[in-house]
DNA sequence: ATGGACCCTGGAGCCACTACAGAGTCAACG
DNA sequence: CGTTGACTCTGTAGTGGCTCCAGGGTCCAT
């Protein structure tokens, strides 16, 4: 099973990340860099997807560089106690939780303020909301 | 009315916004410039405070710069039509429902994943679901 | 005159990429 | 064997929206 090495382009279509960030990646020391062809082209093996592919996983699902370093590192190490994945899941989910509630928050100040029926700025119910917050319309004082 | 010229300082306490940030709006020429002391001190009027305050709750509804920009642009000019307005609101409202929609689902797939029954990393869900997508767990292969 | 709170400028750093420029490599085709 | 053209290399700079810092200068009350 163990297949041709591949250049960067290859990994990059098959894990649909960006040739540039695979690079990146290599820099920041998140994925280990592959070896080289005599012409300095990097070669990739299996295990490079697999990790490519766990970062890739990892950052769909909004973690940090930092956390899935974290991961990465716990993957690496099977007889260890898997409490640190799970406190990080814990985290992430309560950061992303709170992110929906400022949004929706945020979707329904938006929905207020939208279609002003005034037709010139200084009858604006949106200027007016972020001139004087607060105050809808006020059309005549 | 006219009060007394206040210092940057001032002008932060009053509206919340950093000092640091404040020069910083002032620098991409969001906030126009003040007048200054002899020794070189910022010292701003009552208007400095509305164009802040304005800069602020754009800034707090999730509106880019440049899209403040455009709004303060148009705030100057009373006696414009206001669709710019109207549209730029619908434009980020609808930014705001997909950032939203999104998120739920990374919410869903964070709690379908979180709670890992396993004790050890090699039967961990959570790492599991990283490095094969879609397969829960497998505790034996 | 002095202390201490305040302010100044310019530049670097943050995150996670993305976009180049200018050069070199590789494989296939003729 | 040479040429073409797709691919890759390094290094640097830019994105947005700040935030922080060093090393100085100013202001005002005592
Ligand atoms: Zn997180
Ligand atoms: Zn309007
Ligand atoms: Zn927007
Ligand atoms: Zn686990």
């Amino acid at each position: 099973m163990t297949l041709q090495p591949f250049n960067i382009g290859g990994l990059s279509r098959q894990t649909g990340v960006n040739i540039e960030t695979i690079r990146y990646y290599e820099k920041i020391g998140l994925l280990p860099p592959p070896t080289r062809s005599q012409g300095g082209f990097r070669q990739y093996e299996d295990r490079h997807l697999q990790w490519l592919r766990f970062i890739r996983r990892g950052r769909d699902l909004g973690f940090s560089i930092d956390s899935i370093r974290a991961l990465l590192t716990l993957a690496e190490r099977p007889d260890a106690p898997c409490e640190g994945a799970d406190r990080m899941v814990a985290l992430h989910l309560d950061e992303v939780e709170r992110k929906i509630a400022d949004l929706t928050l945020l979707r329904d100040e938006l929905r207020a303020m939208k279609n002003c029926c005034g037709q010139v700025v200084a009858q604006c119910q949106i200027i007016g909301s972020l001139t004087a917050p607060g105050a809808a319309q006020q059309d005549t004082i």
